[in-house]
DNA sequence: ACTATTTCGTCATGGCGGTTTACAAATTAG
DNA sequence: CTAATTTGTAAACCGCCATGACGAAATAGT
């Protein structure tokens, strides 16, 4: 039981559905609730304005979505021009809930967003799941769900889905964990383990945090590259407001991109691969630290304390994914590029190395780098949201179970 | 006025057109005619079968189909099958025209090709372009347009676009190349100096030769990279049936990838770029030879005459095309390479290192590289194409027209 | 040969969905 | 206090596809 995933669209009406008028009716709830959700408190005649339609049609509609509980009526609007003020509508904060999960190295993390937007229940616990089996870790994750759902039917929610973000390839049935390095976990099936009675997504960290940053961000672009590394380094790329999964949903291995074609040799079987100097096992070493707990904090605060082998270690490890991200930016032309994740915390000693690579290697304006304003909790928001979304972009599925 | 773009699509019901019944209609008449043209002569229940409307409803919008001359009905069907043997229904051989070109640096070609995808006129050039100024060379390949739609005139064909292929970067407006080096061409507005009355497309060429291999290739699957050279070296994304143009229509420069960091300095501004190793000047410096006319088809007549010095000159450069890929192969996880336009000629000597070099840098199944059926056919085809497959996206929009 | 069966294309009917038109309600402008 | 403007709803209408029935044209069985 998989749920929408946010990708890049086919294109062309190649072997698309059937088109009815109940698929249209279908796109056109969608089309209200999203702009209601997206543009705040809304009359029909503004919404309808809007999306194209009648008023008459959009009554129809948010008739039903009222019906369905994904809207609500606020009252009457205050009035400053001229005519009979509006009735304001907003998408309810008693509807459907999207569960969002992470599972870290150290950590796991569940929480409710409401169909606002609003975070509504939280749980948190510090674990060292570093080699440990699956079965262990999806039942200590799945205790936190319990706590988060309960709480979340307590203010009046119900779950929709549950997105959970992995730190490792997850293959395109959003479900089988191909390989997560540092969990040590194999072609492991969260599906089976995870049996739940509403629709689960699993994926990759760094794709929820691009996600989260393409629908949270401020004044994100469409096209972007994020950027985000625990010990891998990982990329997501958004194109056109979708995610690119590639074929087998491996797509954004950054990390294993070629950057000095006889440098050391990688577990992956290349030599030089960008891992080799900025993943973060290359970058403890280069600046004389030991792999242990939180460090990427560690790293920061020696950074931050001055400490001129870690800043040195730092610099170049920017410098090593200013070579990387040339090559990704000239395949890919995105409008920017974003450091999430760990990435963010390190940035003040990353960027400088990093964008005078990328400056150097580009011939016109270089592409600006930006660093994510939701850093580390960017994975478990997009997970969230990412069910709201689904919710969003077809509420009349949803109404069906509700 | 510019066609449509064949590109990888929006995500979601963001800011979609309403979606009424016209709408509605319109898609489905592009589904019926989708469906004909890809599967030969289909009768109406067939039709309606595949896509999951009524015989009724296709029906009716086969008979618009036809008064828009855009479908034939051939006749009864050969009957193997008891029942009733349908009335066969093709794609109409004398309806709109794909009117292709191609500037290449030293050749001009222009051709028709009819929804069926046969070509039905054809024109050829050859001038020495690089360095001549925009004005003449197209002056001159209009009047090659002339002759070819005349011809296809002739055969009861109408023009319904033109597409024109260039061998540089051009604006997502779709008319502008902002930059053609081999010809020197600068920020040129070609939809001012063709006018016609008939829309016009420009696109990178080796935009063009992917979506030839995308439509017309066998077997060709929906993702893949598309790797053409002539002095630059260029790649085409396409991604889930789409291209991928990138935010301001730069997408898929390979030639500029890093390569070596620290290797010789490039005219972009960076250094080690694949274009230093695999562009064509490089290779021909590497070989020993002299810039001159159709060094492609030098290059390859030495290599196949055993000449070790270029042989060699052609491994290497191979291996370096390999070590972009890898990178670009990490990032986009494609179903498969495609080695297109003057490449194609070139790949007996490429491919050996090139796979190797992708092998050794890949962990699992390395991503398989093939050569294109096409070769230097391919942007033509393409572009030509790229017209039909407008009137197959929307027939209405054309049948206003005709 | 003749009938039963199957499939094709079409027609009439109906339901559904958005549009059009009209109108009452609620506000501002003068 | 009236005119103008805007909102939301209701009724009539139109377009599009679905449904069901029917004649036409083939095969299968007797």
């Amino acid at each position: 039981m998989t749920a929408p995933l946010h990708d890049t669209h086919p294109a062309g009406p190649g072997r698309s559905l059937p088109d009815t008028q109940q698929g249209m009716r279908r796109r056109n709830l969608a089309r209200v609730l999203h702009t209601v959700s997206a543009e705040g408190p809304l009359s029909r005649a503004a919404v309808a304005s809007r999306i194209g339609l009648t008023r008459a049609a959009v009554s129809s509609l948010v008739d039903e979505l009222i019906r369905s509980g994904l809207l609500e009526e606020l009252g009457p609007e205050r009035p400053g021009r001229v005519g009979r003020p509006g009735s304001a509508l907003a998408v309810s904060g008693h509807g459907p809930a999207g569960i969002g999960a992470e599972i870290g190295v150290d950590h796991l993390a569940v929480c409710a967003v409401d169909l606002r937007g609003r975070v509504r229940a939280r749980a948190e616990r510090h674990v060292a799941n570093r080699g440990r089996a699956p079965g262990p870790v999806i039942e200590e994750l799945t205790e936190l769900v319990h706590r988060v759902v309960a709480e979340a039917q307590g203010e009046g929610l119900w779950p929709a889905g549950l997105a959970v973000a992995v730190p490792g390839l997850v293959a395109r049935d959003a479900s089988t964990v191909v390989r997560a390095p540092n969990l040590d976990w194999h072609d492991t099936d969260l599906g089976a383990l995870l049996p739940s009675a509403y629709p689960l997504t699993v994926d990759n960290e760094a794709n929820f945090g691009a996600l989260a940053e393409l629908w949270l961000g401020d004044a994100t672009p469409h096209d972007f590259l994020h950027v985000s590394a625990e010990i891998g380094i990982g990329a997501a790329l958004v194109v056109a407001g979708g995610l690119l999964r590639g074929t087998r949903g491996f797509a954004g291995e950054l990390g294993h991109v070629p950057v000095q074609p006889e440098g050391p040799p990688c577990p992956c079987g290349g030599r030089g691969c960008l891992e080799q100097y900025a993943g973060e096992e290359a970058v403890l070493r280069a600046a004389g630290l030991e792999l242990g707990e939180d460090r990427v904090g560690l790293l920061a605060g020696r950074a931050a304390d001055g400490d001129e082998d870690v800043r040195r270690a730092l610099r170049e490890a920017g410098a090593a994914l200013g070579v990387a991200l040339t090559g990704a930016v000239n395949l890919l032309d995105p409008e920017s590029v974003v450091l999430g994740g760990a990435l963010s915390g390190l940035a003040p000693w990353l960027l400088p190395s990093l964008e005078a690579e990328l400056d150097r290697r580009t011939a016109g304006p270089a592409c600006p780098v930006s660093v994510s304003r939701l850093g580390p909790e960017g994975p478990l928001l997009g997970a969230a949201h990412s069910v709201i979304r689904g919710v969003l972009d077809d509420p009349a599925a949803v109404a069906e179970r509700a």
